[in-house]
DNA sequence: CATCCACCGGAACTTAGGGTTC
DNA sequence: GAACCCTAAGTTCCGGTGGATG
């Protein structure tokens, strides 16, 4: 195909680092005035990058990581690397350390230690809600290093002992949604380097500010998609028709995301939750053990319910007895 | 107002499974 | 393949909880 319209996709992909930051003047200032001690040795001040999805934390972070502190940093998505084990894996395999990956998790913090002895550094840790455990952060807490915490999460680290929150001092950096127009500059400067010129009408990328609503990485998504659409139809330009086929498809594509992630009885649960609407947490149990033949015990069930809020499936509302559930997405 | 109810969630344990090194 | 190391899911146990109840 010689007439392609989307001749480099990174851009539209959460990988890519731009050059320029759109609309994060007072957020890249502050961070900056965190972490740049660190530059003259001194300690820089922890900080806690909170706010919605798609609102730039992540690439804000990876930008000034890659800017000022390459080579004395560590990047961690706690999606991905969750665990203790795996997180220490990670810090020191990007500070170039040699390790295989068999050494017991006591090790990897002495070698850790060690490492922070000799001299300071900063390690980032994205989506730090996802942590299994938080005790990475206790071992962090005490050690010579500054801290990135990134979550859209805003009880993230609530339940965090509040000692180790206290010695964090962790200084709060929020990220709101993208207005339409902020949003349009960034999707407009990510085409530039993308699409073909005269591929992408202006006035389909404002079309698409306004469907992400607020979150650029919807809006990436969007764009690709309807680029993609466009060449396979063969067309020369994108039409308004793949950008709106595009918007549906970026919107399923993330609820199907996320039911992917669940189990066939957590699948189960939530189909009686989309069905029913709201409901109390001990009927949702009892009408699940009713469906299947071999139900988990209701402590395994609590579980899947935490992890259905935590994917941003379900919502819960009032504590202890009466809690109950109710489907967001 | 004390007690109870019915569920919450932490902790410890089991079982199954995967990866690496020797 | 044995000896380790790890993770993940599920179970059992149990102290905690705060509105409902009489």
């Amino acid at each position: 195909m010689d007439e392609e319209i989307i001749h480099n996709e990174l851009p539209l992909t959460e990988v890519f680092i731009p050059t320029r930051l759109f609309h994060r003047e007072s957020q890249l200032r502050e961070l900056e005035r965190c972490l740049k001690p660190l530059l003259r040795n001194r300690m820089p001040e922890n900080v806690f990058l909170v706010g919605p999805p798609g609102t730039g934390k992540t690439v804000l972070a990876r930008w000034i990581l890659e800017s000022y502190f390459r080579g004395r940093s560590a990047y961690i998505n706690c999606w991905k690397y969750g665990s203790t084990h795996e997180v220490l894996k990670e810090i020191l395999l990007s500070l170039e350390i040699p390790i295989h990956g068999r050494e017991p998790t006591s090790e990897l913090i002495k070698r850790l230690e060690r490492l922070l002895r000799a001299r300071k550094i900063l390690i980032c840790l994205d989506e730090v809600d996802q942590l299994k455990r938080f005790d990475i952060l206790y071992i962090l807490a005490r050690g010579n290093c500054g801290l990135v915490l990134i979550s859209n999460d805003y009880h993230a680290l609530l339940h965090l002992d509040a000692r180790i929150r206290s010695r964090l001092a962790l200084t709060e950096i929020h990220f709101p949604e993208y207005k339409p127009e902020e949003l349009f500059d960034i999707l407009e400067d990510r085409v530039q380097y993308s699409f073909r010129p005269g591929s992408l009408p202006k006035a389909l990328i404002r079309v698409t500010s306004l469907l992400a609503k607020g979150d650029a990485r919807i809006g990436l998504e969007i764009l690709r998609r309807a680029g993609r659409k466009a060449e396979d139809k063969g067309l020369r330009k994108v039409t308004l028709e793949e950008i709106r086929e595009a918007s549906k498809e970026a919107k399923k594509l993330r609820k199907s995301y996320l039911l992917s992630k669940l189990n066939e009885h957590q699948r189960i649960i939530h189909e009686i939750l989309e069905k029913r609407g709201k409901m109390p947490s001990g009927l949702l149990y009892k009408e699940y053990c009713k469906l299947v033949k071999h139900p988990v015990v209701s402590r395994a069930y609590r579980n899947y319910m935490q992890k259905m809020v935590k994917l941003g499936l379900v919502k819960a509302e009032g504590y202890g007895r009466w809690k109950r559930y109710e489907i967001i997405l």
